[in-house]
DNA sequence: TGCAATTTTCATTTTTTTTTGAAAACTTTG
DNA sequence: CAAAGTTTTCAAAAAAAAATGAAAATTGCA
């Protein structure tokens, strides 16, 4: 049994690292839930288990459940074991440079790819129209081929910038 | 007055024009009349007025002004002059260099600056509180505050490795 | 194995975001 | 300067996203 939060000071802390990653996490898109989950491990000393995680931040065990499934599948948090305790805990993983890589990975570059489907088809509609502008759209073609290539080079590198 | 599109691939190439972009400005969490409207624009060979955006795609004018908004305070469209008409006419911006770069500067470094605030005050709990494992604690601000210095620098960074 | 504890799933509800549309506010020019 | 054309604003409606909670599935232990 997870002893209670009493400290008032380390109460504070909590709340404003709850809203520290609510905010990043909205940067990136995710939400809410999913930012208060992180912001809860990343000050706690010790692992938690799903439903103390769910009545700190007095959200359902759903929303928890799902929360964690996206914090573990982009790897920024990791389950560990507590003597005696059949319940899950919880840890987050603070190597922010793994997180971003992960999340690079996940959300963005998918839509990368789907965005080269979407640049080849264009190229189609162009060829298959001899009497239009041609250099004009092969122009605006091309700069989106190198949007998207650029994208998938520099976005996976940028985690690998990050000294922390 | 402008002439109808008619060709049938240049429809087909505005429609993926269209798709391409709305999932781009999702990433970027922009709603998707925006992205619409960038995609109308983007292989528009002459300037679109705004009835003439908002006729093709099928929204309000409220949107398309919203939108428009939008665009023009990323500087990802700027307007131009047409000749004996006297509604404004839109051109999209192609250097996505800049674009990015806007993107950065209006819709992310802000949100670090509320951070670094944020920061200071997880700080002055740790303080004021003698008791506690201030060690980790401490070593847990110092990583937030790499990343968001790390972010700060970086981010404005990236819009200029993209060689465009 | 069977049972209680724990976690996940998912239809429904709630909240948030986006769009609409009509009124208000501008602008241009006759 | 007034009237028609154009754009913006904003309350209300619609759509999309997220959270709830209860049922179903899974898990670990006796």
């Amino acid at each position: 049994m997870q002893i209670e939060k009493t400290n008032e000071e380390e109460v504070k802390l909590e709340v404003e690292s709850i809203d520290f990653f609510v905010r990043m996490m909205s940067i990136l898109g995710l939400p809410r839930s999913v930012g208060e989950i992180y912001g809860v491990l990343y000050f706690a000393e010790n692992p938690l288990s799903m439903d103390e995680i769910s009545s700190r931040l007095k959200i359902s065990m759903g929303s928890t459940s799902q929360g964690l499934k996206t914090l573990r599948s982009l790897k920024a948090i990791r389950t560990s074991y507590v003597q005696g305790d059949r319940k899950d805990h919880y840890i987050a993983e603070t190597e922010f440079r793994r997180l971003f890589s992960n999340f690079i990975k996940e959300d963005i570059l998918p839509h990368l790819d789907s965005a080269a489907d979407r640049i080849s088809s264009m190229e189609k509609h162009v060829m298959a129209n001899p009497d239009t502008n041609q250099e004009f759209y092969t122009t605006r073609i091309e700069k989106l081929k190198r949007l998207t290539k650029a994208g998938r080079k520099l976005l996976p590198a940028l985690a690998g910038l990050l000294k922390i």
